[in-house]
Formats: C-alpha cells, sequence, structure tokens
DNA sequence: GTCGTGACGGTTGAA
DNA sequence: TATTCAACCGTCACG
C-alpha cells in the first residue's frame, strides 16, 4: 500500500503530485524559499509548483522561523527522560522521602539541576517510575498489605491527583508555594528539546550530496525515509537566520538522525535522501545563485553552522533567473534540476 | 485574489 | 513481532 503510494503518489487540485503523509521532496521545498526569497508571491509559487499554498505557507513559516526548509522529524518518540540518572535520584528522593508525591520529585529534579524544564519527566512518567522501576523500594505491590506507610503515600496521590496537578503546577512546573528563590532550572533555553535535531553538526557532517534527482523526477523521490534526508536549510540562502540574536538552526529540533558521512561540494546544504541515491544534482552552481558568495565554515564542514557570515540576498542575474524558470518548469516535469547555471 | 490557519487523513518510528 | 502513540506530513477548505 505504502508502496503503491510512493510509486504513484497522488494529484492535488493544482495538479501536482504528492504522497499523503510524507514531506515534498526537497527539492522543491528549496525551491519555494529560493522563489520566495526572489520576491515571488507564494501564490504564485504555489501554482508553479504546483504545491498548495497552504504548503508553501507552512514551509515558508518554517523557513522563516527555524531556518530550515527541511521537514521535521516524522514518527519515533522522544527521547527518554528517564534515564538512569533521574531513575537514581527518584529513588533517593523516594528513599528518602517515602510519603513524597511525584509532583514534588519532579519539583526536586529541576531545583537540584537534575534535569531541566525540558527533559525532566512528566509526572505520570515519575508515577509510572515509582510504581515499575523502583515500587519495591517504597511503593510495594498494592495487593501487599506490609509497608502501608509507604504504599498508602504512593496509593495516594495517584488516587487523588492521577497525573496532573493543575492547579498545584506553576507554568513552569515550579511547585506553588515551594520556597520563592528555589532554583528552577534557568539557562537551558538553548538546549530545546532533547530530541536530536537535523541541524545538528552530525547531520551536517553527513551531508553527501545535494539532491537525489529521483526525488526530483517523480513520485520515486518519494522513496527515501525520512532519516535519509539531512539539511537542507537555511545555510543556503543569504536570508536573515538568527532571530532574537539566536542562530535558530542551533536550536532547531526538526530531524534526529544522523546521516553518512559525506562531503559537502556545494555551500549549499545537501539533501541526502538515501545512501545509495544521492547525486549532487543541486551541489553545484544551482547553490550559486542560492546565496551568492555563502560557503560553507569549513572547520564544521556546515553552511549553517556560522550563522553570522550569512549575507543578505542578492538577485539574480537575468542568466540566472532564466535558468531558474527552467528549473522550475521541470519540478513537476521529471526533468528538474539536471542542471543549472 | 491572497494568505493564514485548522481539520483531516496519512506516514513514520521509538517505546 | 505487533501494537500503540505521538510526532510529522501536505492537502483542502474556510474566513
Amino acid at each position: 500500500m505504502q508502496l503503491l503510494e510512493q510509486t504513484y503518489g497522488e494529484v492535488n487540485q493544482l495538479g501536482g503530485v504528492f504522497v499523503n503523509g510524507r514531506p515534498l521532496p526537497n527539492a522543491i521545498r528549496l525551491r519555494i524559499v529560493e522563489l520566495a526569497q526572489l520576491g515571488i508571491r507564494p501564490c504564485d509559487i504555489s501554482r508553479q509548483l504546483r504545491v498548495s499554498h497552504g504548503c508553501v505557507s507552512k514551509i515558508l513559516a518554517r523557513y522563516n522561523e527555524t531556518g530550515s526548509i527541511l521537514p521535521g522529524a516524522i514518527g519515533g518518540s522522544k527521547p527518554r527522560v528517564t534515564t538512569p540518572n533521574v531513575v537514581k535520584n527518584i529513588r533517593e528522593y523516594k528513599q528518602s522521602d517515602p510519603g513524597i508525591f511525584a509532583w514534588e520529585i519532579r519539583d526536586r529534579l529541576l531545583a537540584d539541576g537534575v534535569c531541566d524544564k525540558y527533559n525532566v519527566p512528566s509526572v505520570s512518567s515519575i508515577s509510572r517510575i515509582l510504581r515499575n522501576k523502583i515500587g519495591n523500594l517504597s511503593q510495594p505491590n498494592q495487593y501487599e498489605t506490609g509497608k502501608q506507610a509507604s504504599a498508602q503515600a504512593g496509593l495516594s496521590y495517584n488516587h487523588i491527583y492521577p497525573y496532573s496537578y493543575p492547579n498545584t503546577m506553576s507554568p513552569t512546573g515550579t511547585k506553588m508555594g515551594s520556597p520563592p528563590g528555589v532554583p528552577v532550572t534557568a539557562g537551558h533555553m538553548s538546549i530545546s528539546r532533547a530530541w536530536p535535531s537535523a541541524h545538528t553538526v552530525s547531520n551536517i557532517l553527513g551531508i553527501r550530496a545535494f539532491m537525489d534527482p529521483a526525488a526530483i523526477a517523480g513520485t520515486d523521490g518519494y522513496g527515501p525515509k525520512m532519516e535519509d534526508w539531512s539539511s537542507v536549510n537555511r545555510a543556503a540562502f543569504p536570508a536573515a537566520h538568527a532571530v532574537s540574536g539566536i542562530d535558530k538552526s542551533a536550536i532547531d529540533p526538526d530531524i534526529k538522525y544522523a546521516q553518512p558521512s559525506s562531503t559537502l561540494s556545494s555551500y549549499v546544504s545537501a539533501c541526502a535522501y538515501s545512501p545509495t541515491n544521492q547525486y549532487g544534482v543541486y551541489s553545484g552552481p544551482a547553490g550559486s545563485y542560492v546565496a551568492p558568495g555563502h560557503h560553507h565554515c569549513r572547520d564544521c564542514l556546515s553552511s549553517w553552522c556560522c550563522a553570522g557570515d550569512r549575507k543578505p540576498p542578492s538577485p539574480l542575474s537575468k542568466q540566472q533567473q532564466q535558468q531558474q524558470h527552467e528549473d522550475l518548469n521541470g519540478v513537476h516535469g521529471a526533468s528538474l534540476l539536471t542542471s543549472s547555471s
């Protein structure tokens, strides 16, 4: 079924081919951003590329926000927050105070700096940890009659406050009424989610090539899995990148999969579809008109890591525009981007 | 006509 | 191994 869809795709109202549930090929995503930066209106981009305007809007918004044209990481789960260290600390808290509530444990994890607000386990997770992992310490099987005190402590909050405590927690997760001045993990904003990002160095280093022609030529392009995509991000473009002084790429949590090692043949960040199907369709001059003068950081092999060197957009030459126009015509015509200058 | 947004049906992959 | 769940996707329709 899935294979069928990937093979044939679907056709939207504009006549464009897409695969439901799957991201557009990076070539098209890139083109959307390119055209937008050329001043072409989203509605025109939508028509030219035969991509729904909602999608164009979404991709552009995402690009403006994160600096990446890449889709986010599809599937999977968030990284586990119940690391051994966290469990260990929870165990200690529980041992020292068998009647401690899960939300109190959560607060203590924050206060003690074991976790920050981005990776602190939820109250329900803590409850689960207490129940499953260290329940035998102070929260024995509820069928047991012994150890009543601790067991009751464990049961009590489960019965009264099953999992959520909206009235006892501040928006920051700080327990209401906790002593003022208790540190609640500040300064982790840049960490974002613990979820690995497409914009991690490992991803960038894994870039092998920019475009998979199959991804551009037709629905075959949807075949590669998301984890095989690598960073095609704002680094390829000269537009503003940092927001509020923060390099968004650094905090962008999009993709979580490292890419196979490779070289960057162009400052246009690579888009590795599948490792076995990577061609530098966009690796050459095509990138030149995308971001004239912008080059990889040679130290990190990333075009985005050094956000500071991003340059403002430069207008295309007529020749470049002509080439781009030709490229555009091929986006949905299976002949896209075989060359550009 | 353009654009932002939410619902929807779908895919994906870790747990 | 199969299922569940929560992330994401692009399209579509609406305002």
